[in-house]
DNA sequence: GCCGTTTTCGGCCCGACTGTTTTCAGTCG
């Protein structure tokens, strides 16, 4: 089993006690477990195999015997028993915004509705306004939520979202006196997926503000608009909320809007235990009665004798107990980037020529550029035989003689074909300074044949990168099942560094494999697969998987100057 | 159900908004 079908267990079960009127805080452990399980860098099998469950934040006894169950039995007798006290499809309810689980359990009671359309015929039919304590306007408000829920427009990758946003702040721009303009929530976490954002500043003239962003070309809907706050659809579907806070204290609003929930709930939890307590306005002292407001959300955490957590990993797990020790390391920055590894040209799929890639490069500072184009392999657009190989070799030397300030190195993203086998002799991969092996077709092989091919290939010597090791695409296509921790171990044996690879619509590694892998001492290094000279600008995406994965610069391939990497493809 | 710088029991984040109420329950982030 998954992480992630664990996740929807426990999930499931929250729901279905929030249902059942259960304590709250139970259904709090619960939902505690899940938010820490999705956040996972390993296998929940793995750890049940090595006895380390209680290793988990919010696994106790209780959870931890039902992981077990799962893992030993396939099912869970605890959920099956609750499943059956209830209608199935109830918690289907729970989706639409506005419905928690007092008014499911009503619908269901009252009106035996057990789905979102019968729903729908319930609140034209009049029978949901006549409710208790429900009324017209009620269920008029139920009604716009689940018609938004099913032309839902769901969560984006957050490079689109991120380019919407570049809009928006561009718009903005132009307001005098507006300041601090700052993506929060899930945006500035750097999640990879996105379900709507929050753009926070502080305004001399808030009114001024508000009515330049509602009033922005790309707004298509206008949700509310006050004094202080806005909130707008944007074309895409994506809803897009300014707030206008008070200056004196944006730290602490920033850092309540930036979350995550469970990383401000541990946040307060422990603040409460030092006779503090947190709000969005600042921190009061519980005996004194007095709010101590903060300007910036360093001072907000240094005032708690935390180190400052970075946004990306603020997500309940283990930062604020490093923060406590200041033991978080300084995670790598885009500026710490000085080239890029993985990059097309026209010579394969990409659009521009190798001169026009190396003088791109040359221009974000980097000190070199590795070219990558594709093998000749099944299924790939004009892929490199061994003969036009030999060309482009030949005309990167004579381009690293005309181009100077940048070093290009000669490489391919070389195909693995379905036996783990190149798509490339080793005679030629020999001569090419960098070699990236990656996955392309045969998507669908067991785990233990995928495992076993992916480990035959990044065994050959030859073989310096592994790209794209999942080959999911957001929101598409499912990662290919493949035994991860295997894989990190012949890495970190075969020095073969892992890629993150950078585009937007692949975030591959993810942050928890990121994690994962450095702390079993794989060397990564961010990777663009930039197919255009623009595209060497998603290495910012790479960068914000690389700090959720808890990691320093010294820990990417492509921070360390021209003559280490030098070194390492030779060794 | 979890967990510990008020520890193995007795707590558990905090504030805002909405619509239905006449003092608040439910939901959200």
């Amino acid at each position: 089993m998954k992480n992630s079908e664990f996740a929807k267990v426990f999930q499931d079960i929250a729901d279905l006690l929030e249902l059942k009127g259960e304590n709250v805080f139970k259904i709090r452990a619960y939902q505690r477990a899940v938010f820490s399980i999705e956040h996972l860098p390993q296998e929940l099998e793995q750890l049940v195999k090595e006895d380390r469950l209680k290793e988990v934040v919010g696994v106790g006894e209780a959870i931890a015997k039902k992981i077990t169950e799962l893992v030993i039995t396939g099912r869970l007798d605890y959920y099956e028993t609750l499943k059956a006290e209830f209608p199935e499809g109830i918690s289907t309810l729970l989706d639409v915004p506005g419905i928690g689980p007092k008014t499911a359990m009503l619908f269901t009671r009252e009106l035996d509705i057990k789905s979102i359309d019968e729903l729908e015929a319930a609140i034209v039919g009049g029978r949901v306004a006549s409710l208790p304590r429900m009324g017209d306007k009620t269920a008029e408000n139920i009604r716009h939520h689940l018609q938004a829920l099913r032309r839902k427009d769901q969560r984006i990758p957050i490079g689109e979202a991120l380019s919407v946003v570049d809009e928006i702040l561009a718009g903005l721009s132009r307001v005098a006196g507006l300041k601090n303009l700052t993506p929060a929530g899930s945006l500035r976490r750097f999640r990879e997926t996105i379900g709507d954002i929050d753009l926070m500043g502080t305004a001399d003239n808030a009114r001024e503000a508000i009515q330049t962003f509602v009033n922005l070309p790309q707004v298509r809907e206008v949700l509310a608009s006050g004094t202080t706050k806005a909130s707008v659809v944007v074309s895409g579907g994506l809803q897009v909320d300014l707030r206008i806070v008070e200056h004196d204290s944006f730290g602490s609003l920033l850092q309540y809007f930036t979350g995550s929930k469970q990383h401000n709930i541990n946040l307060r939890d422990r603040a409460h235990r030092l006779g503090l307590k947190l709000s969005e306005y600042g921190i009061t002292n519980l005996v004194a009665e007095e709010l101590e407001k903060f300007a910036t959300e360093e001072a907000f955490y240094e005032r708690q004798g935390l180190q400052f957590i970075p946004p990306e990993i603020r997500e309940g797990q283990q930062e604020i107990a490093r923060a406590e020790q200041g033991t978080i390391p300084r995670l790598v920055e885009l500026s710490d980037i000085r080239g890029d590894l993985h990059v097309h040209t026209g010579w394969s799929d990409g659009h521009d020529s190798l001169e026009a890639m190396a003088q791109a490069a040359k221009a974000r500072g980097y000190q070199y550029l590795g070219i990558s184009d594709h093998s000749a392999g099944r299924g790939i657009a004009h892929g490199l035989d061994a003969e036009r190989l030999r060309q482009q070799i030949a005309e990167i030397k004579a381009l690293n003689q005309k181009v100077g300030g940048i070093h290009i190195f000669s490489g391919m993203e070389v195909d693995i074909r379905a036996d783990g086998s190149l798509d490339m002799p080793d005679e030629l991969l020999e001569e090419l300074d960098i070699v990236t092996a990656a996955v392309h077709s045969a998507m669908n092989q067991s785990e233990a044949q995928m495992t076993g091919r992916i480990i035959k290939a990044i065994e050959n010597p030859n073989v310096d990168v592994l790209a794209h090791l999942t080959c999911r695409l957001l929101p598409d296509r499912e990662p290919i099942a493949v035994d991860m921790e295997a894989i990190f171990q012949v890495a970190a044996g075969t020095d073969t560094a892992l890629e993150i690879n950078a585009m937007p619509s692949r975030l591959d590694l993810k942050d928890t494999h990121a994690y994962r892998a450095r702390e079993l001492g794989v060397r990564l290094l961010i990777g663009t697969d930039a197919h255009s000279s623009e595209h060497l600008d998603f290495m910012r995406f790479g960068i914000g998987v690389a700090r959720r994965g808890w990691c320093p610069a010294a820990d990417i391939l492509n921070t360390r100057p021209l003559e280490e990497i030098v070194a390492y493809l030779k060794h």
